[in-house]
DNA sequence: GCGGCGGTGAGGTCTGACCACTCGCGGTCT
DNA sequence: AGACCGCGAGTGGTCAGACCTCACCGCCGC
């Protein structure tokens, strides 16, 4: 019989100092982009020890949840939904996560979120993503501003996708490649070609064909991965049949069909 | 312009602590499980103080990779790889996430989980889904028993399909729904039903087919979707195209075909 | 008008003491 | 001899208060 008990990664003070700014997030008196007050104060409103209060601080912060400024004061995380960016970062040093793992990842969220967005993208998300996709053809002799754009393509489109845990997911997935992807793109020769890939996604999207949508970035992704050299080591091939959207619907017809 | 920059989420000497820890992890001389120093000799070692040390492991142990016990000691995380349980939890309370968004997410990630199960189950898991499928038939008058073995099952097909990244990510969404289902479960009529499912899908990922794992666990989580009237609002029905895979493959000739 | 300088208030760090929890050793009672 | 209890060493948790660093902004002098 497994544990299934609450997980108590701090101790209580810390915790009361969590639940506290929980509650009054909840109770919606703590709007993301609100300052809490300043950290000697707050301790004294809370019967608790500066230590115990930063304490807790540090915990809402590790989570994304809090922001703090040194010498401005600390305040409630206000953009897009981001869970401890370094976390699978360390996870990955910690349990020997590997590339392929990462892509693979990536491929299963990100060519849902592309579906997803190609059903539910707004004329807004369809006009940001044809600016970031005009970026790109611009900046295909700058690598580094390539990816920039690059990356702020793929966040749109998770923000399209209508459904922000998926797209904070994916941002803490991809967040832990950039570096690698950085270091990849400066001596990347068919920024062209990648570039096309992206425009025909948007396409796909604006023209609302989410399996179209889902298929196309499953193939930009592929081709990305291949040209890190990061295919998975041996045995099947990385478009495996049940990740990717088959293209062999006779398969279908073996279902055990309940 | 986007800022970009890497994330500061704490201050000099936490960072110099989740630094120096990830280099002994890296340089493999912290092994999962492993005890840290006491934090008075730690500090010590470092040169800096007990206070600043504990800023640190309390920003790695928010993140599930360290574990504090109060009165022991202080160890590297060993079991399997999790994210800070109370993070989405967090972030749903401040960004207002909905219970049908958690539902999509959980969609996507275990859908695709079973499918990977599917190609890349072992034996050991085939078993062990099958221990844990006969439980579920044994408790299907205790809910409560019930539910732990269903989340037991789904953890199991995690680890069957071999990306822990993945396996990490569905802890962590499933992990802030538990609560949830455990009080949905207690007034639960039709347990027998779910546990056939459960065989079903036992059955497909131990045939090696995963587009059927993958169709049978959708199904599942639509009808667990559906018996806790979490459904979407208005628009869509849940089980839109580019979601799920779909039956009806002629869409698929409307493919702009890059 | 502009720029540097310093005040104000915020978070960051340090210190050292004390509290609370675990665990195991050793004594005691049965 | 064996089971039980108590206590103490070791470890994390909390506290208090002082001081440092940083960001911001208004004042003052040029």
């Amino acid at each position: 019989m497994q544990r299934m008990k609450q997980d108590v990664p701090d101790t209580h003070r810390a915790m009361q100092v969590v639940n506290h700014i929980r509650a009054l997030i909840e109770k919606g008196s703590l709007q993301p982009g609100d300052k809490i007050p300043a950290e000697r104060e707050f301790a004294h409103t809370l019967r608790i020890s500066r230590a115990s209060l930063r304490t807790g601080i540090g915990y809402l912060a590790a989570m994304g949840v809090m922001k703090v400024r040194h010498g401005v004061g600390t305040f409630v995380a206000d953009g897009p939904p981001e869970f401890g960016k370094a976390s699978l970062s360390l996870m990955g040093a910690l349990h020997g996560f590997q590339s392929w793992q990462m892509f693979e990842a990536r491929l299963i969220l990100e060519s849902s979120l592309a579906a997803l967005a190609a059903e539910r993208g707004k004329q807004e998300h369809h006009a940001a993503l044809a600016e970031e996709v005009a970026e790109m053809f611009a900046a295909m002799d700058r690598p580094a501003d390539y990816l920039i754009h690059d990356v702020l393509f793929h966040r749109i489109v998770s923000q399209a996708s209508g459904n922000p845990i998926l797209a904070a997911l994916m941002e803490t997935v991809t967040s832990s490649m950039y570096d690698k992807r950085r270091r990849t793109v400066e001596r990347s020769t068919d920024l062209r070609e990648s570039a096309q890939m992206h425009r025909e996604i948007y396409r796909a999207i604006r023209a609302q064909k989410p399996l179209d949508a889902r298929k196309l970035m499953e193939q930009h992704l592929c081709m990305a991965q291949t040209a890190q050299g990061m295919e998975r080591p041996a045995d099947r091939k990385a478009t495996s049949a049940g990740l990717v959207s088959s293209r062999t619907p006779a398969r279908r017809a073996s279902s055990t069909s309940l």
